[in-house]
DNA sequence: CACCTAGTACTTTTT
DNA sequence: GTACTAGGTG
């Protein structure tokens, strides 16, 4: 792999390439400036001074960047190297440095990019000393921070729930941190008891990372505008690399980041910012959108440079986002504007529940996919492939209704965000393992993998240690937690079980072993010492098919870790630690693979597609129901909704389901469907006799008001127009979806690292664990359904177990029906299997819309079938 | 000390 | 629907 050089090293180079001759930059200008607009002209060639370029979504945002930096490069005469650009993600700065390479070759890899987060670590590895900080500090991500603060919450027997939990504490802090306040500043502004408490915590807090030697994403960034602040000399130098800088998605940026960029902008003041105010849509971290309103305050000799035209929507797509978003008041008043006029109007569907969303929505991708034969030929357009559909949701959580219904369809689909790669506890552990071995003050690394795998050091040794730790803290003693696990196992800690001081000194002997090599060998070769040594690996292997799983994402990282051989090991070593802390959930998305792709909203900014369907717009759930009483928060999900309409080239499609599955109970369609000029929807519902219309759409007292009174109260669309928008019949339970997802290698739960290829699709796994049946997309009626049929049945008297087949229900290949509420097999029964045999029911359990058995088959062993599932037939 | 089970509490978005 | 905890057992 080519690793772009560190954009924080200042070493001289060469002369920068440049065009000499008046025909050369003729040429230059023809090739650079050609394909833009007038706008994206001005903003390319105002190459000096501050600039403010607002650029609405689609209007070329990245190209107007890309091509100012070719242009800085080749028609102003810039080396590559006295160019900045901040993008958002890693993954928006590698397309763009593919971009740039692809119109001035190789000078592209010396142009710095990067996100703020990694370019301050970068900094302060580097030049971090210059205020007092370690260099060999370790990144802390959620996870990890937690359980620092789980740890003031044992010494203190607080509980990490309620008002103490553990993300809640956190998020008090990162808000105070990202405001620029101190602990101190927080404790003397504190009032409330909470805010007392809170303030207590964040200095606690504060004082425990730096003990750990660790920086979390805040830290990263706090620091690193501490280091320009604080280190004239070291500020100095990189303002003397950086001539001109670039920041993408300025809308996003907090008021730390924006000091920062301030500080590096001084003297020569060549700032260019790029955003949008109306895809503002993080203030919830520290994201400031009057670093994009008072940019004219702050940089008075400021060019504005609007982009209203839009090259990626067609005008109905437009129109409706500006539909929603001019409801808001605090925004900059634009319009964008297309050649595209006209496009597909936009189909709503409403749906009884998010199984029959999801169902829909496949339907809709199938029709999508599929060429449409019969149909007129604008009726029918080339399918599309699944890459150029997406699916957005408000939550993490809607994905897997969604997931269900893809598997079953089987349509290949990747799921960006989620649980993650690197948050996969296998993967956490390894990487904990290297961070213990680059710095021994690691604590709470330390703790992650002391008894990984499982050598007998439990809570209670833990404990004693952390006691240790404490008393030598309180010392002053400098003391690493590295040496207290050593001197532990050589019998300094008084205490301890002897089964608990050789699995210590085992532990310690290990991390020194490992730590010899550390100079000496190379990223992957270090992470298989490290599988061995530790008996990571040999502990896997005893697991099973989990153990395989998770053996096989170690195998991936230390894939992973192969890309960072051309450099030393420690620097690799420090790289792959930062990468690996800093990816973003973008950053897993593949462009080249042919699978539909489920995102959140947020994580969707930035990206496009020529489909795009956003499911989930119930009131409560989006706009989420946090933003339901607070205006400022109301009009973020608003610009929410904006980047989620925006994200489509041609197709729109948008559905919402009434009833949901957990909390806070039936939701009212969103006020955002509401919004949007009823002239560019269309019901997709479409089968209600009464109206010949939407059951559950369209205006006013009759539409979506109406659905509003519906659902629950025993209101009319329902009855009238009996099950609207029935699913499809197919269904299953839903435990094990992760096997499920393994079989059809459908969804690496972080992309790139870990997608099984497309061809496997078709394949049903093997039936090792008798789990085939809870695996293959077999149809089962859903459970209110089922209650309807139940209904039925218990009006003919008839107890006779085929009433309770399903051969008289919609669902194809269901076996059997399971009532809600009742067992349906009784310890003892003896029972046949299409392939395991008779065998004896062992036990029963009821789920929620499922009835688990476990059998004793003989010669094969004791399985546990879902009824619903396996074609079980009940002998005597 | 590890593992299992049952019960409980909570549920946005992410670098 | 899950993540965590408490309490019991081996």
């Amino acid at each position: 792999m080519n690793l772009p050089p560190d954009p924080t090293a200042t070493s001289e180079k060469t002369a920068a390439p440049r065009a000499h001759s008046a025909a050369d930059r003729a040429s230059v200008e023809e090739r650079i400036l050609a394909p833009l607009n007038e706008a994206q002209r001005r903003a390319v060639t105002t190459t000096e001074g501050p600039l403010l370029v607002l650029a609405g979504a689609g209007s070329g945002k990245t190209r107007v960047i890309t091509h100012r930096i070719a242009w800085l490069i080749q028609h102003e005469g810039v080396a590559p190297w006295n160019i900045l650009a901040v993008t958002f993600t890693n993954k928006a700065a590698a397309e763009m440095r593919d971009r740039l390479t692809e119109m001035i070759g190789d000078a592209a890899r010396d142009v710095a990019m990067g996100t703020f987060h990694s370019l301050c670590a970068r900094m302060l590895r580097r030049d971090g000393e210059a205020i007092g900080l370690p260099t060999g500090f370790n990144i802390y991500d959620a996870d990890d921070q937690a359980r620092v603060i789980k740890g003031f919450l044992k010494e203190d027997d607080l509980p990490a729930t309620g008002e103490t939990k553990p993300s809640l504490i956190l998020g008090a802090i990162s808000r105070a941190k990202n405001e620029g306040l101190s602990a101190e500043q927080m404790e003397d502004r504190a009032i409330t008891h909470h805010e007392h408490l809170i303030a207590r915590f964040a200095k606690r807090y504060a004082a425990e990372m730096r003990r750990l030697d660790a920086l979390d994403f805040d830290d990263l960034l706090l620091e690193g505008l501490r280091l320009l602040r604080e280190a004239p000399a070291v500020a100095d130098r990189y303002r003397a690399k950086w001539h001109y800088l670039h920041v993408d998605e300025y809308q996003d940026t907090n008021r730390i980041q924006y000091g920062w960029v301030r500080e590096l902008a001084m003297g020569r003041g060549n700032l260019c910012v790029v955003g949008d105010d109306d895809q503002s849509i993080y203030s919830w971290r520290g994201a400031d959108i009057r670093n994009i309103l008072d940019f004219e305050r702050d940089w008075p000799t400021a060019t504005i440079v609007p982009l209203e035209q839009n090259y990626r929507s067609t005008q109905t797509i437009l129109d409706a986002a500006h539909g929603v978003v001019s409801n808001n008041e605090g925004r900059k008043a634009k319009k964008l504007w297309t050649e595209r006029s006209g496009g597909h109007t936009i189909p709503v569907f409403g749906a009884f529940d998010q199984e029959d969303e999801a169902a829909w929505i496949v339907r809709r991708i199938e029709e999508l996919t599929s060429a449409r034969p019969g149909k007129a030929q604008e009726e029918a357009p080339t399918p599309h492939a699944l890459s150029e559909i997406a699916i957005l949701y408000r939550t993490n959580a809607q994905s897997r209704a969604i997931e269900e219904a893809l598997l079953r369809a089987v349509v290949p689909y990747q799921l960006i965000g989620g649980t993650r790669f690197y948050q996969r506890r296998e993967v956490k552990d390894a990487l904990a393992w290297l961070r213990v071995l680059r710095n021994d003050a690691d604590r709470i690394s330390f703790e992650r993998i002391i008894n990984v795998p499982p050598r007998g050091i439990g809570e209670k040794t833990i404990e004693l240690l952390r006691a240790a730790d404490a008393a030598r803290a309180e010392d002053g003693a400098g003391a690493s937690y590295g040496s207290i696990v050593a001197s532990a196992g050589t019998g300094e800690l008084q205490g301890l079980s002897p089964r608990a001081r050789t699995a210590l000194a085992g532990v310690a002997a290990i991390v020194e072993r490992l730590r010899s090599r550390l100079a000496l060998v190379d990223l992957p070769e270090l992470l298989d010492a490290v599988y061995s040594e530790t008996g990571l690996r040999a502990h896997l292997a005893a697991e099973g098919v989990e153990g395989e799983e998770r053996w096989a994402n170690l195998l991936e990282l230390r894939g992973i870790a192969g890309r960072f051989l051309e450099l030393e090991p420690l620097d690799a070593l420090d790289r792959f630690l930062e990468e690996t802390a800093l990816v973003a959930d973008q950053d897993a998305l593949e462009v080249d693979v042919d699978r539909v792709t489920l995102i959140t909203l947020h994580a969707a900014k930035g990206l496009e597609w020529p489909a795009v369907f956003i499911s989930g717009l119930t009131e409560g759930l989006f706009p989420h129901s946090r933003a339901l009483e607070d205006r400022e928060q109301m009009e973020e999900e608003r610009r929410l909704c904006y980047v989620g309409i925006t994200r489509a080239k041609a197709r729109l499609y948008l559905s919402y389901a009434l009833r949901r599955s957990w909390g806070a109970g039936d939701g009212a369609p969103s006020r955002f469907l509401e919004e949007i000029p009823e002239e560019l929807l269309e019901s997709a519902n479409e089968d209600d006799p009464r109206t010949g219309e939407a059951a559950a759409f369209g205006r006013g007292a009759r539409g979506f008001a109406a659905a509003r009174g519906g659902i629950g109260g025993g209101g009319a669309w329902r009855e009238g127009s009996g099950d609207v928008g029935a699913p499809d019949g197919s269904f299953r339970p839903s435990r094990d979806l992760e096997a499920r997802r393994r079989a059809y290698g459908a969804g690496a739960r972080s992309g790139s690292l870990h997608v099984p290829d497309a061809d496997g699709i078709d394949e049903l796994p093997d039936d090792e664990d008798g789990d085939l049946d809870a695996v293959r997309p077999v149809g089962r009626v859903p459970a209110w359904l089922a209650n309807r049929f139940k209904g039925a049945r218990e009006s003919t008297q008839s107890d006779a177990p085929d009433t309770r087949t399903a051969q008289a229900l919609p669902a194809s290949g269901v076996r059997r029906v399971i009532v809600p509420g009742e067992r349906t097999f009784r310890d003892g029964d003896r029972v046949r299997h299409a392939r395991f045999g008779e065998g004896i029911v062992v036990t029963s359990r009821l789920t929620r819309s499922d009835e688990e058995v476990t059998i004793a088959f003989a010669g094969v062993g004791v399985k546990t079938l879902a009824a619903s599932m396996a074609q079980l037939e009940v002998i005597g």
